[in-house]
RNA sequence: GGCCCGUUGGUCAAGCGGUUAAGACACCGCCCUUUCACGGCGGUAACGCGAGUUCGAUUCUCGCACGGGUCACCA
């Protein structure tokens, strides 16, 4: 076989080398141990925890180290694709706090020496390549079709032989060039598959930066390079943009694993440098008591968006993710509660090796920690953007009268031990509700303690408006509630409550109980005088005339 | 089916030949407390199985089982 004449064939009016690339993307000049990651995620509209979830591992080794962290899209499935897939991605990882040094941007703002960062637009480059290997005898085209490769499997599977396109079974493999030249003058489609020249029997050795080292056995399939329509797959465009890009450190799912000889095996017959691999455990669900990938369909946690529609503090997530992803940041953030995520030193070996259930209620339980950890200020800001989008009403609640918002938002707050009330945005509506009278609920008569008559509920409300004293601080606001339950039969303190019940009708407990249930309609309530503080003698005397109607 | 990865309480996990086998979430109880939330104290609960190496295995080796992944002109 005339590789020289094959070459020609195929790739008639390519006159670009490997020189002409090497010269065109050269090493990167970047202080020593500096790493070079990229999130290379498809743009297919929906992007996927997995995707955030492995892109803060590439982000934070990049970035620890000073190296670059770039975005490449790997578009090369046109079925997938879809219209602002490219938009979507990088919204996405910027609404996450993740910012690129390079590589693809909103509008075609694409930037970096390294480009182009898509690539559709890069497929001259993967021919020169492509080319190297026809004159190296390293490739050849296969005009199989579908139904052949069809027929060819359900023959593999009855022989019970391994699947795929391989020695004998590689069909193409040995056509001569004239029998090639014809398909292609007859308008044949084709793929050009790589001469595998592996034998599974050998074995290599790998070294995973998370799952240590390993052996696999050669690749010998006849991989598809590039498709019929000269787009690369994803194993030949990995391998010569992760070269040519300077990726140090590859970092993926460990669903690539299964796919990982035909890469090194691709390196080295390229002659060239294989990155060193991160493969990420996954991120699983129990489902009826079988863990699972996250699934797009039946799981909306799934989507990132989900994240931003209930109202996630990005912090929480990522704070989460962390624990997930380095089993002593836990630790670090317990003695560092307020410290950002940046400053904690991320590494590859405390990777968990083994694949993690998804759990809400440890996010809800970080998210709860955050939040509290914020000023009334952020959480004030961070809503109101929360809910201009998912939530108008109470966006419009907020916007109208931010002090009182604020106000409502600082009880409890700022403490050695703040209140944890609120683990997600979509939450604050029915804690802040009782505020507004747009929202405010009365409570039903019925709502009332067993244990407190009709009249003492009455007595109580009349008596608390009459000595009630704006000017009063909290210790003497409690003690006119405690003196005003004690004339009418009602222990000062629970404990005396408890020593002899017999003596009392129930304790300062229900007095102070029937106040709330009258001025915020609920059985509780952040701290009683804070809250009447914020809601006014007005609209307090107010609830409490509705209530004492109500208990006619 | 072949190949690869994995296996400590319900979940996330520490451990790296000798430990009463940490901690966090969840759950339960008690305490604090005017409700709630917070906080404090305590509790239930784990090394998949079988061999081997060893004075001694959760830790090392080998089988097995189970779980996951993968075998596309998808990434």
């Amino acid at each position: 076989m005339d590789y020289q004449k094959l070459a020609e064939l195929l790739f008639p009016s390519l006159e670009l080398t490997p020189e002409d690339m090497e010269k065109r993307y050269p090493p990167r000049q970047l202080p020593e141990g500096a790493k070079v990651t990229r999130v290379a995620p498809s743009p297919t509209g929906f992007m996927h925890l997995g995707n955030l979830f492995s892109a803060l591992v590439g982000e934070r080794l990049a970035h620890q180290s000073n190296g670059v962290f770039f975005l490449r899209i790997e578009d090369t499935d046109l079925k997938r694709a879809v219209e602002g897939g490219v938009e979507t991605i990088i919204k996405v990882f910027n609404s996450f706090g993740l910012n690129f040094d390079e590589g693809a941007g909103v509008n075609d703002s694409d930037r970096g020496d390294y480009g182009p960062y898509r690539q559709r637009q890069r497929a001259e480059i993967y021919h020169v390549y492509a080319r190297e290997l026809v004159l190296r005898g390293m490739a050849y085209p296969c005009f199989c079709t579908e139904e052949e490769l069809n027929a060819m499997r359900e023959t593999q599977q009855e022989q019970k032989l391994n699947f795929g396109y391989y020695g004998q079974w590689a069909k193409c493999r040995n056509l001569t060039f004239e029998e090639i030249e014809e398909n292609i003058k007859a308008g044949k489609p084709y793929v050009l598959r790589f001469r595998s020249p592996g034998n599974p029997e050998h074995r290599i050795k790998h070294h995973d930066l998370v799952k240590g080292d390993m052996e696999l056995p050669e690749n010998d399939q006849d991989v598809v390079l590039l498709k019929s329509d000269g787009i690369p797959t994803y194993h030949f465009a990995h391998v010569v943009d992760d070269h040519l890009m300077g990726t140090t450190h590859v970092v993926r799912g460990e669903e690539w694993l299964a796919t990982l000889n035909i890469h090194l095996q691709l390196f080295h017959e390229m002659g060239w440098k294989a990155p060193k691999y991160v493969h990420t455990a996954q991120v699983m669900k129990l489902d009826n008591g079988a863990k699972r990938k996250l699934s797009k369909r039946k799981d909306p946690e799934s989507a990132l968006t989900f994240y931003h529609a209930e109202g996630y503090p990005v912090k929480s997530v990522l704070d989460y993710l962390m624990t997930l992803l380095n089993s002593n940041f836990e630790e670090w953030r317990m003695a560092n509660p307020t410290a950002p995520l940046d400053d904690f030193q991320f590494t590859t070996k405390k990777m968990s090796t083994s694949g993690c259930l998804f759990d809400m209620d440890k996010l809800l339980d970080v998210s709860k920690n955050t939040v509290s950890l914020m000023s009334a200020e952020e959480v004030y800001s961070s809503v109101l953007d929360w809910a201009k989008d998912n939530d108008v009403e109470l966006y419009g609640l907020f916007a109208a009268d931010p002090e009182k918002a604020k106000a409502i938002l600082s009880i409890g707050r700022g403490g050695a031990k703040p209140r944890k009330d609120i683990a997600i945005w979509k939450e604050v509506k029915d804690y802040v509700a009782f505020f507004y009278p747009e929202l405010y609920i009365p409570a039903k008569a019925e709502a009332y303690p067993v244990n407190v008559s009709k009249e003492d509920c009455r007595a109580i409300l009349e008596g608390y408006l009459a000595t009630y004293d704006p000017a009063d601080d909290g210790s003497q606001w409690f003690d006119k509630v405690r003196s005003l339950g004690e004339s009418l039969g009602y222990a000062g303190k629970p404990k005396d409550y408890k020593k002899n019940p017999e003596q009392y009708k129930g304790h300062v407990g229900d007095v102070s109980g029937v106040i709330r249930l009258a001025v915020t309609g609920r059985t509780n309530s952040p701290d009683m005088y804070c809250v009447m503080n914020v809601l006014g003698r007005e609209t307090m005397e107010q609830r409490i005339r509705e209530a004492l109607e109500i208990l006619k």
